[in-house]
RNA sequence: GCUGCUAUAGUGUAGUCCGGCCAAUCAUUUCGGCCUUUCACGCCGAAGACUGGGGUUCGAAUCCCCAUAGCAGCACCA
């Protein structure tokens, strides 16, 4: 016979907290940053890393830093410091400060000065190629042991633009017998004269390694999670750190993610905008987030469904599925009810008296009131549900009609308002509209759009999201034109 | 090629550190059923996984070895 509490200790179901894993060193707090290239806006990806730093500074208390990397000129477009902000502010970020990288220059020729002096980086005047065969074979370059004096001067020399593009470098010295090459005395500085810059005049740049390293430090970044094409990355910054004596942040690296049917690849979605395949950046066929948005899916839902993903080191492909299902638990409650006809044949109905239908706005809130539909004789009805040629139907909210063809043309007669009867008969119960008072509607999916008509009332639903009834839900994008222009969420 | 990381149902995820409570969690998905004047929501039920092979052990998803696969890095990108 076992105890008592051992016995209600089995039967318990094991309890499983859904939350990202706890972060070591976390006990007074964090110090966070989110740090986008600004090359375009934000994409999932991108949400992917916001959210998740965002999720632990909420956790364990903190800063939150946003810090624009804009140190290679070749990768900014100046859209884009508007663009990740407003994405940034979509998404919610509880961001607390804000840094662009390309301020800090000064900084970082100083650091570089000091590290330099620590002997722990030099000056490099060799060819890239020649460089990189002796780095393969573990061989110093001829610029490696150089004086102190000759690599101030030649530092000098470069911040004075006394070489042209590619003709200096600086590199940090770690260990040429390092077993992985990609260690071996990696850039901290390039010369660059082309593009220029869209913020600031300078012709000596920091590489990322080094621009990080030092800010993440100066800033006081205790924990850094990004992907795990950063860990080689990580490795060479601890390089940096420890020449200055400073203390490493944690790191946590996930896995690659990648999402069915999209591209995350800031650079072929330029290039597909370029080429006319793409309308712009929020195509609702991208996986941009200002695109996501456009179609109604709402930045909690990406939140939730980017922290169900976890930190993982695993690589993942992202099911849109996970993302709608998030999405339609925050949707569902909140969105309104309407009709939409898709691809609409006006129909005569014979011997119904006119009346005019009450349609809750929302099946589950009947407070919130209804749709006054007017009946008057004929309606649209969607194509394909007259193509299934039944002997019966109701339209919702009004009453039950028999169907008659008649050489592809139908003709709908009056069969009692009882809905028990459609019930009994397994009439399908469809969606209809007044032919007078029916608006054009544009259903935007992103395998096409659909042609029809919707409810007059839609037109207050500017730039929210509504369920058109057996269709799915939509978000209301534009109502000035001729026609309403919707954009298909999920169903 | 070199260096490193990872491997649980269609998808995502828990469990792996400290082997037994795992006949493996939760969500999504799919399929039934109920509810319902939507093919939404809600409720009930079902389906579906420990990459493979060895080893250690009374006992392995969990530890060890090998294999395989995927990924990342080896840029004067981030």
């Amino acid at each position: 016979m076992l105890a008592p509490e051992l016995v209600e200790e089995l039967g318990k179901p094991r309890v499983h907290v859904k939350a990202l894993p706890p972060l070591e060193r976390s006990e007074n707090g964090v110090v966070m940053r989110f740090a986008p290239n600004p090359s375009g806006p934000l994409h999932l990806g991108h949400a992917r890393a916001a959210v998740l730093n965002d999720a632990y500074v909420q956790r364990y208390g903190g800063k939150y830093i946003l810090r624009i990397e804009d140190t290679d000129p070749k990768r900014v477009d100046p859209e884009a410091y508007r663009m990740v902000v407003e994405d940034i502010e979509w998404l919610g970020l509880a961001i607390h400060e804000v840094v662009y990288q390309s301020d800090r220059f000064d900084l970082y020729y100083k650091y570089a000065k000091d590290l330099i002096e620590r002997g722990g980086a030099y000056i490099c005047t060799c060819e890239n190629e020649q460089f990189r065969e002796l780095k393969q074979q573990k061989t110093a370059c001829p610029c490696r042991p150089l004086s102190l004096e000759e690599n101030l001067a030649l530092w000098e020399k470069m911040l004075a633009g006394e070489f042209y593009e590619g003709e200096a470098s600086v590199r940090v010295r770690t260990d040429l017998d390092h077993p992985d090459p990609a260690m071996r005395d990696f850039p901290a500085f390039r010369i660059l004269h082309q593009p220029l810059h869209p913020r600031i005049e300078a012709t000596v740049y920091p590489l990322m390694n080094f621009s990080v390293a030092v800010d993440d430090h100066l800033l006081g970044v205790t924990h850094v999670i990004r992907g795990k094409d950063h860990i080689a990355n990580t490795r060479r910054q601890r390089y940096i750190y420890d020449y200055f004596g400073w203390e490493i942040p944690v790191y946590r690296h996930y896995g690659r993610m990648g999402i069915e049917g999209v591209v995350l690849s800031t650079s072929q979605m330029r290039q597909g905008i370029g080429s006319g395949e793409f309308l712009g950046w929020d195509d609702i066929r991208l996986g941009t987030l200002r695109a996501l948005a456009r179609r109604g899916i709402t930045p909690m839902a990406v939140r939730q469904a980017v922290l169900d993903i976890g930190i993982g080191e695993t690589d993942i492909s992202f099911s849109w599925d996970n993302l709608y299902a998030a999405n339609r638990d925050i949707v569902d409650p909140v969105a309104n009810r309407y009709f939409f006809v898709p691809e609409p044949i006006a129909v005569l109905v014979n011997g119904a008296p006119h009346q005019t239908a009450h349609a809750l706005l929302h099946p589950n809130e009947p407070a919130r009131g209804t749709r006054e539909l007017p009946f008057t004789g004929s309606v649209f009805l969607p194509r394909e549900e007259l193509g299934k040629d039944p002997p019966l139907l109701r339209l919702k909210d009004l009453f039950n009609c028999t169907v008659t063809s008649d050489h592809g043309t139908y003709l709908l007669s009056y069969a009692g308002d009882d809905l028990a009867d459609a019930r009994n008969a397994k009439a399908p119960i469809i969606q209809w509209l007044p032919v007078d008072c029916a608006v054009p509607c544009l259903l935007r999916k992103p395998e096409g759009d659909v042609a029809g008509v919707c409810e007059p009332g839609v037109v207050r639903e500017l730039g929210s999201v509504v369920q058109f009834e057996r269709a799915g839900f939509a978000r209301i994008d534009d109502t000035a034109g001729d026609r309403i222009l919707a954009y298909f969420t999920h169903r």
